[in-house]
DNA sequence: CACGAGACCTGTTCGC
DNA sequence: TGCGAACAGGTCTCGT
């Protein structure tokens, strides 16, 4: 389920679950789950850390401890929920946290694509990110500067974590629409007044993700209603909401893509 | 540099 | 009903 707005629910979510508490011990189930260090090493040193901070960097979790950071990426299937240490864990459970308060933090991921980095520098993961589209260094000057340095079909652009980071497939797509502006456009063609509605687009739908708590699909439910406001994600067939023309789904870098083709001209 | 294909995984849904 | 294909919110690596 995670794109930002999503990774930004669920660290609202655990953040008070886990701030102040101590790592008492860590079962690792899923033995590749884990990017870095050893096993060994790993289930050391986490122990008896306390949890200082968490944050959100593009689609990261960052779990600030005393002496490391603990760096969760969600990928396809990742989700992070909190249980009593009563209950068990579950089938797709890959790592478990088991906290001072009685409880444990459950890594789940039913198709293992997420990782766990354990370092003291979490710099060194998360080096090559681009700017958070919801801070003061994303503008429509920085955007339309950048746009016009490359020559790549926007789409693809925009999933490119170096250049921005936490859009992903669904907020892609409700941001193009929105800014009516076409996948397949290449960032170099678009007017300054274009790259100016596509600032706005990412900051305005990503802030709705947010405000709605994420988006909810298939069998991952955390709350999220975001699905019931998408404008083009998984619409094929259906009615723009803006023209009432049809919406069309295409293949654009290998992943679903959903326009309006009157919105969306390329041109 | 830009792009497409394939890999990594499990589960659900769709077409025949 | 059964069974294979297609598809799924992400990212990495390789070849052209």
């Amino acid at each position: 389920m995670p794109e930002l707005p999503e990774v930004e629910t669920i660290v609202r979510g655990i953040r008070p679950e886990l701030i102040g508490n101590t790592i008492l011990s860590a079962d690792l189930l899923w033995a590749r789950a884990l990017a870095t260090p050893s096993a060994k090493q790993f289930k050391q040193q986490v122990q008896g850390q306390k949890v200082k901070d968490v944050t959100r960097r593009a689609k990261y979790l960052d779990i600030a401890l005393k002496d490391f950071h603990l760096l969760i990426h969600l990928r396809m299937s990742g989700d992070i929920i909190i249980r009593q240490s009563k209950t068990g864990p579950e089938k797709h459970d890959r790592l478990l946290l088991h906290l001072s308060n009685r409880k444990y933090l459950a890594f789940s991921d039913t198709r293992k694509f997420g990782r766990v980095w354990f370092t003291k520098d979490p710099g060194s993961v998360l080096a090559r990110l681009g700017p958070e589209p919801l801070e003061s260094g994303f503008t429509s000057k920085w955007l339309f500067e950048n746009l016009r340095k490359r020559k790549r079909q926007l789409k693809p652009l925009l999933l490119d974590q170096t250049f921005i980071a936490g859009l992903g497939n669904i907020y892609t797509d409700e941001c193009l629409h929105m800014a009516k502006l076409h996948p397949l456009a290449l960032s170099n063609d678009l007017s300054q007044k274009q790259a100016e509605a596509l600032c706005e687009a990412i900051q305005s739908v990503l802030k709705e993700g947010i405000r709605r708590n994420g988006a909810s699909i298939d069998w991952v439910y955390r709350g999220g209603d975001y699905q019931n406001y998408f404008r083009v994600y998984d619409r094929a067939g259906g009615a723009c909401l803006a023209c009432g023309t049809e919406i069309q789904r295409l293949t654009v870098g290998q992943r679903g893509t959903h326009v309006c083709p009157k919105c969306q001209r390329l041109r």
